[in-house]
DNA sequence: TTCCGTGCAAATCTTTTGCACGGTC
DNA sequence: GACCGTGCAAAAGATTTGCACGGAA
């Protein structure tokens, strides 16, 4: 099930995309998309994996990095780094708001966020650093309200 | 060579708190702490094991991590990440500007700046999540002006 | 038929841990 | 003398790669 109108979920443009570049389908990369479109925010390679083995739809962990890569390579997926020593995955969604990440270091939940404010400040700042921006990735680290209590 | 004043310089402050928390002293310890003294922008263990022994200071890998690892328990250091597969680590100086790092993501090199209307939109921001924040790292990747030519 | 996609197993790389020795307090 | 700090080697965990087979175009 996406979570968007058919004609321009991410699932659609995933697979258009694909095939553009020269990309056969296989069963594998399909059940990694399909996963991917279905949530909310980022996962592991790992997490991908045991979620596909809960529905039934083996996937061997070499080719969930294997296609997290080419997806990412393609700007399908993004990575996101959460200090919890694994890489995390996500789609990127073109209409959708840029997000970012808090993670709680104590128990390790992971949740978006998104303010204007802060993208304003890092778009006017990235015109005056040494470096041709091409992204930018902000991660709040803390405690979650369940943690904090 | 401390580029601080003897007096409050980081590597005194480290070898005060190393003390205060029960440590004894040790050479590879003191090699660690003076390199990251002197360096502007993080490092990694690789790099800060490579560093000693260019200047005939071998220290192991392993006493690496584990320095490291103290050193960010007692706030004396803190990890960067860059995408780079790899952690960063960073003197923290109490009297200094919090800075964030630009990552050329075609040579790797690695750059900090610092911005007053981002640290001011991340402390407004910091108050309106569900979550207790304590720390944010902010990371720009693009390309560096040698790459970008 | 050609070539891509996938699974499996082995390899690689970063970081951590166990153990024994030598130094510091 | 007690205990911490360090090196070495092995372990652990995440990610990548080599190879062979089956499926898509």
């Amino acid at each position: 099930m996406s979570s968007h109108a058919a004609t321009d979920s991410w699932v659609q443009r995933a697979e258009v995309t694909l095939a553009a570049s020269g990309h056969k389908r296989g069963g594998a990369r399909r059940a990694v998309v399909e996963l991917l479109d279905a949530q909310q925010c980022a996962l592991t390679a790992v997490e991908i994996e045991d979620a596909l083995r809960g529905e039934q739809r083996r996937v061997s962990r070499a080719s969930v990095y294997r296609i997290l890569d080419e997806l990412e390579r393609l700007g399908l997926v993004q990575r996101v780094e959460t200090g919890q020593a694994m890489l995390r995955y996500e789609r990127v969604c073109e209409h959708e708001e840029h997000h970012h990440h808090l993670v709680c270091d104590e128990c390790g939940v992971v949740m978006p966020f998104s303010d204007k404010a802060l993208e304003s400040a890092i778009e006017t700042l990235s015109e005056r650093v040494s470096l041709k921006v091409s992204e930018h990735e902000i991660v709040l680290h803390g405690s979650c309200q369940d943690c904090a209590a």
